[in-house]
DNA sequence: CTTGACCCTGACGCTGCGTCAACCCTGGAC
DNA sequence: GTCCAGGGTTGACGCAGCGTCAGGGTCAAG
């Protein structure tokens, strides 16, 4: 007769996996002797060498024991949902495996290529790491439930990004992110800018930028996001509806 | 201001996932209005979705924190274990599969095919079901830990079977085992069919079959086995012994 | 008699939340 | 004002398959 530790190295499990398997009714318990140990004998051993060779193949414990008593249809049928069960699985490692390969790849965790493009061309022009991600933030926000609108709103950002006049606004912007938040001295120069740079796009019949998208996208959480991010945010759209502009991230011309 | 249920929304989780993560200390517990209700800005969406967008990569969320502070260095190692982690339980799962596929194809559910062959000849020469699975148990003992050992017993055993004598004895067997255990009758016919074969095998220079098998193999846990399923096997060894061979899985000429 | 190696039961821990329970708060309809 | 549905709050258990103490008792050898 087997101690519950010669069972368990009989069948190259631990012993806690065997006690386990009593627990769940798995393999059933078998007599005690005089001090309370448990007494096994070679059926056991077989037993659970079955119990092991099955759930190395992926079948939950839960199913082996209907397994093992099953006839040849039943057990065909467990096998196939198990099989499927597991490449499920599979798939979605392999799944994981591809995006945590293209995290790697890009410098930012969690954008697309063509936002880290656009993000790599602000750099370029001057603009400061603490705009830049909020920026970042902001695309993260929209590229996350509204990726469909991505690639038309980068690409009009590339755009607006050959007029020099974008290129100076967000220069002004960064050097005035990067400064005293409490300083708003800068903020009419600012406003001017844009107002001036809406008015021109307006007259030019570009209407806003903001018709391509949808009215679901959450501007206000994303204007939210800038005032999180600069306390002066709000003073700057007060001074924008002043000059006929009402909004941050899109802006509306207030009739 | 968002509430935690907007906030879910917008990330693509639920309600619960973000309080595990307030919980466990990834996501930051926002301020809470006058009557208790968490309030968030949008920040905490823009971090949420970070969280998702690396937890759906596979990292796993103790890790997660520390890789959305990590430099680019400390990231790269980390992106590269977790890719191992990856590769590593996605190659678990294949072999899972193979097993399982393995399984499917045999009739038996935790044996190999030339077992299985050797168990289809024997039910060919007619030997009962009933004494076929104590065979199968039997084989299936020495299977899990000593399967070097499986192609030569194997072999043996089909030369075995090639003799008439031998087909004569599992016969009888059979007829015996399927009978009433109480029945020992036909015992002393068994034991003289036995000990005819062994002292014929021994004359001819054969040795006993047990020599080419390791003195590690636990015969006595098979002789058990045996013992368990049938309770003549005790007096059929006596008789056995009586006979000059002792034991019963493996036979030795008692000197 | 001690010592080390086993055995026993009971209980918590891990992962990432799902799913109650029991209760409070809010906003719109009546 | 009142009612109700549909939010929110904390606290707790459950899931799979054991690992790993804690706090005992037992066995075999020196």
């Amino acid at each position: 007769m087997l101690t519950i530790g010669q069972l368990a190295a009989y069948a190259g499990v631990t012993v806690r996996a065997v006690r386990h398997y009593h627990q769940i009714g798995l393999l059933p318990e078998p007599e005690r002797d005089a001090s309370g140990y448990r007494r096994y004998g070679a059926a056991a051993v077989v037993a659970l060498i079955k119990i092991r060779t099955v759930a190395d193949a992926g079948v939950p414990l839960s199913q082996i024991g209907l397994m093992l008593r099953a006839d040849a249809d039943t057990l065909a049928d467990a096998v196939e949902k198990i099989d499927n069960d597991l490449r499920e699985e599979i798939e979605r490692l392999e799944r994981s495996r591809k995006r945590i390969a293209q995290l790697a790849a890009g410098d930012s965790l969690v954008l697309s290529a063509d936002v880290t493009c656009y993000l790599d061309r602000l750099r370029e022009i001057g603009v400061s790491q603490r705009m830049l991600e909020g920026e970042r933030d902001g695309w993260i926000l929209i590229a996350a439930r509204w990726p469909e609108y991505i690639p038309g709103a980068i690409a009009a950002k590339l755009t607006e990004l050959e007029n020099p006049q974008f290129v100076r606004l967000y220069r002004v912007l960064s050097e005035v992110a990067d400064g005293d938040p409490a300083d708003e001295s800068r903020l009419p120069e600012i406003a001017d800018i844009m107002a001036g740079l809406l008015d021109r796009a307006y007259a030019a019949g570009e209407g806003d930028l903001g018709e391509t998208w949808r009215d679901e996208v959450p501007f206000d959480l994303i204007d939210n996001l800038a005032a999180e991010s600069d306390p002066r945010v709000p003073r700057l759209v007060e001074l924008m509806r002043e000059r006929g502009w009402d909004g941050w991230t899109r802006l509306r011309r207030t009739d």
